[in-house]
DNA sequence: ACTGATTTGGAACGAACGGTCAAACGCAAG
DNA sequence: CTTGCGTTTGACCGTTCGTTCCAAATCAGT
């Protein structure tokens, strides 16, 4: 999964991948049955744990606001255990164009990220104009993980961190 | 161009690139060193016409506000007859982590699409906070462009474009 | 029309790709 | 210890990759 997450599909060779797990070539395409087969699993793999668990932890422990602040500070930094950027979103841009199964699951993980956001917002009853917010945090949370994945400055991260904090008031 | 835009840097062979200019091999290689020279050739013409000069028409041709929700009603689109998304937003998340250079050519596109809206905003003169505006805004951006190539619904799309109408007020 | 310089076209290269397969191995049952 | 079986292994396959190179075609100057 970090070998796809770093490099993408087409960028991963069966040869990373196999020195990126420590299964052996032959092993590797018993347990799946080809390249293809294994990034769908990795992609469904990291979202369940990088995307549903993890959000469903931060809704867990804490308060709604707070909850949508912290998706957005893990969103802005780049840890160094980990390849900066989103899997997922790397993945919509590589090969959902070119890909149907990998687009139903990339959709599905996006719609479940604007969810998130839907459930917090509502527990906030901040009135009417919910659904335009909610589009406008998944619009803010993509772009911001765009920019950590290209390297700009850890000041226009925090800046759209920052904005969000103001837009929940 | 076209051929890098659709399929990305890795998704696109020499030989695409032969049929898509109709420029032989040996010509390609005696005109432009290798494949990533050519690469970084197209996306800086890419990044003049369909950024910088866009832009600017968009500006020329437009009050602040209206030029701004043009930018984003043009993101949102799909035209037939262009690949979907942005090639530079592509290529902030396939190559700008492995390649300095061509991080180099995206940051500073994306320094000039941040200052297209820090100019507009000025000239709107809504007071303060405009920092974390024009930072919301390229958030917003990115994201949309993310949500046009993944395929995502038109609604979802419209609904970020709607919401920058509501915040520019 | 002839010649020398330049551009073009496509065959050919080694390397790396995704995918396959038969031999070697580990191990439980007799 | 021998046998049979499921797994592991890495050598190997055809294909495609980026790149090179040379012969044929084109053109300019006389």
């Amino acid at each position: 999964m970090r070998a796809f997450w770093a490099q993408g599909y087409g960028g991963t060779s069966v040869a990373d991948l196999v020195a990126a797990t420590g299964i052996n070539r032959g092993s590797l395409y018993s347990g799946f049955t080809d390249k293809r087969t294994l990034f769908l699993t990795a992609l469904r793999h990291y979202d369940r744990v990088q995307r549903e668990e993890f959000l469903a932890r931060l809704a867990r422990e804490n308060p709604p606001r707070e909850a949508i602040l912290a998706a957005f500070a893990a969103a802005a930094r780049s840890p160094d255990d980990t390849p900066p950027g989103c899997l997922l979103v790397n993945t919509a841009l590589e090969v959902s164009p070119h890909d149907a199964e990998v687009r139903a699951v990339v959709n599905e993980a996006l719609a479940g990220v604007e969810g998130f956001f839907a459930d917090r917002l509502e527990a906030l009853e901040t009135g009417t104009g919910t659904r335009a917010t909610v589009q406008a945090l998944l619009g803010l949370f993509l772009g911001l993980r765009v920019l950590t994945r290209a390297g700009a400055p850890q000041s226009t991260r925090e800046a759209v961190s920052a904005q969000v904090a103001e837009m929940l008031g």
